[in-house]
DNA sequence: CGTATTGTTTTGCC
DNA sequence: GGGCAAAACAATAC
């Protein structure tokens, strides 16, 4: 579910809301996502701790704390709910905490953040400023920030067999794409998703910049794609899924040419383009 | 029952 | 050691 538009509409509702809380409880109910920090470790370092800046980069979100970080990546089926105590939620009627509320965080605001996740392959890391630089290091530019670039993304791509699809996928290479983002930006550029990275031209490059762009930039002011269920941290869903030229529209007709869109697995992953507009 | 699912990491091969 | 592809991780929906 979550890719960097969708993280992004996260991070902004807990950053307008929790910005200068204090964490006064910490309930960690499962420990599996933590990558082995203890209990007592986490609790610690997180209890009493002042909320001091929300940030993201690529997938990832960022809790500025006062002398360290606490970094969750939501994987495919984490979310966060900010809400009070024991509230019948809005859009889905579930009590809270729920069998899939792994870990809630008490604010000093009356609020508690329930950190969901289904499918559990989400992470939550507590890290001091150096760990935190050497994780966030192995990422590739923010395909919103000025240090991505046609020239950037041309570099990144020679000497690479790999298909684009799996090179899009590849956090290294930008970050923040997924699955959904990374169909609909190589449709917009009119690349076929198996092109192997070598071959693509530059000029095909710089229109897969301009999509990639476009896509996020328009996905972001949607505040997200709601497929399944994601929704921000006040249970909104997001509009881009009314937006989507080729995710979830196998078989129906292409935009620009009426052809059926195919769907295959590429990369291990189910895969969406049209034969027609999307040349190798 | 089998298939599919929005992500990342590990494994093994070249 | 790097790049690549497949497997693994876990739970739910259809």
């Amino acid at each position: 579910m979550p890719e960097l538009p969708e993280v992004e509409a996260i991070r902004r509702v807990l950053s307008k809301d929790t910005t200068g809380c204090k964490i006064t409880k910490v309930f960690l109910r499962k420990t599996r996502m933590m990558r082995g920090q203890s209990i007592l470790f986490f609790k610690k370092g997180l209890t009493n701790r002042h909320i001091l800046k929300v940030a993201r980069r690529g997938k990832y979100l960022i809790f500025r704390l006062e002398d360290n970080t606490f970094l969750v990546h939501l994987g495919m089926s984490g979310q966060i709910i900010s809400i009070s105590e024991n509230k019948i939620t809005g859009s889905r009627s579930f009590f809270l905490p729920d069998k899939h509320t792994h870990l809630i965080l008490w604010l000093n605001n009356g609020k508690a953040l329930y950190f969901r996740d289904p499918r559990m392959f989400g992470r939550y890391m507590l890290l001091n400023s150096k760990e935190e630089s050497i994780l966030l290091s192995k990422l590739g530019p923010e395909p919103l920030g000025a240090l991505f670039t046609p020239a950037c993304l041309y570099q990144n791509l020679q000497g690479r067999t790999a298909s684009i699809k799996a090179l899009l996928l590849n956090q290294k290479i930008v970050a923040g794409l997924g699955n959904i983002y990374v169909d609909e930006s190589l449709f917009r550029a009119g690349i076929h998703p198996a092109t192997l990275g070598d071959r693509i031209s530059k000029k095909h490059t710089k229109d897969l910049y301009e999509s990639i762009k476009s896509v996020l930039t328009e996905a972001v002011n949607a505040g997200g794609t709601s497929i399944s269920d994601f929704q921000d941290p006040k249970q909104r869903t997001g509009n881009f899924q009314h937006y989507l030229q080729v995710y979830g529209r196998k078989g129906k007709a292409c935009i620009l040419c009426g052809t059926p869109i195919i769907k295959e697995v590429l990369a291990q992953r189910g895969t969406h383009w049209c034969p027609k507009c999307q040349k190798y």
